[in-house]
DNA sequence: GTCTATAGATAGATAGAC
DNA sequence: GTCTATCTATCTATAGAC
């Protein structure tokens, strides 16, 4: 029950932006981004499309804005893994990337797989540094290639569990068995 | 030059609807089932969207029957694991996974990352049979939850390398390699 | 087996009132 | 910040001629 810090707004700023994003997600990743118009978005909403339209220039916008906290994620990750051994740096990587995948499950995995996604995040230099900064974390210098193929399979595997329904079982133990498995894969 | 066989028909039989849907399947995987119209597919051999109503009732129709082939392979790994010890079916789903991944790759991907598809495949028994045949080959009698984790992070990562460019290295290296890290993940 | 033509619905996007 | 109304383009699908 805590006063909205110094606006007596009904709706505090950037609420409704914030609300249209988790809509927005949701639906991104049940029926994916092509599959998803901005009416059914507006629809889970309650709102008409021109509502949509007044807090975003264009699907592309919200497609990026749904992206964008797991880019912010990644970059944590990145920036976690600096500065430690080889070894080391790998651990942290996973363990942030399994966090990740579990905490933004579904963004994750449509920012994975999702092909209009894809085809964005591919032209999107935040996201590809990134990416770049915790593969060298995970594969280290001069990787061969049977390591790079096996990166390739675990990083399918992990982003790909957002299309899992239950996922049963406790948090930790979830989160402990990802690591264990992507560990293994990359053990090579 | 082989004469065909009784007839004298300018496109044999079937040669029509197998050139549809290889054109179908490669649009899926380059921009999702959603993300492709009849237009763009019917643009794509050059004919009429008449002209590819005349081949199939519907889109749900051609996205079936994309899948189709691929569901016919998952039977025919199912069959061969059947009758080993718990270990020797395991290699060999594993193996017959792997093969069927790059063999089929853009169709295999598009099965289990697109949310239309999926939907579609959830509902078609063919499917959710040889699923379910190989998970068991897969996991064998009463797995534990770790293991179970395991199978979707493999599952996901040998089935999503359809979404990747070049998969460097002769076949017989990239094979062993997924063979490798899909039985690393595995082995818990 | 392929075409033209079109129906009917929905897509993304914009204008302007309140 | 939300609305009504509308634009244009495209979507799946059908009818019927060649």
């Amino acid at each position: 029950m805590v006063t909205q810090s110094a606006t007596r707004s009904r709706t505090p700023r950037g609420q409704g932006r914030a609300k249209l994003l988790e809509a927005a997600g949701d639906l991104f990743s049940e029926q994916g981004v092509s599959g998803t118009s901005l009416q059914s978005i507006a629809d889970r909403l309650g709102v008409t499309k021109a509502a949509v339209y007044h807090q975003f220039a264009s699907k592309d916008e919200i497609v990026l804005a749904v992206a964008e906290p797991v880019i912010e994620r990644l970059r944590q990750i990145a920036d976690a893994a600096v500065g430690y051994s080889e070894e080391e740096g790998r651990a942290i990587a996973i363990d942030g990337l399994v966090e990740l995948a579990l905490a933004e499950r579904g963004t994750a995995a449509v920012m994975r797989r999702d092909p209009t996604m894809a085809q964005l995040l591919d032209s999107h230099p935040p996201y590809l540094e990134q990416i770049a900064r915790i593969e060298a974390a995970l594969l280290g210098p001069r990787p061969s290639s049977a390591r790079r193929l096996a990166l390739a399979f675990a990083g399918g595997g992990i982003m790909a569990l957002g299309a899992l329904p239950g996922l049963d079982g406790p948090h930790e133990e979830v989160h402990a068995g990802l690591v264990a498995a992507m560990t293994r894969a990359l053990t090579i």
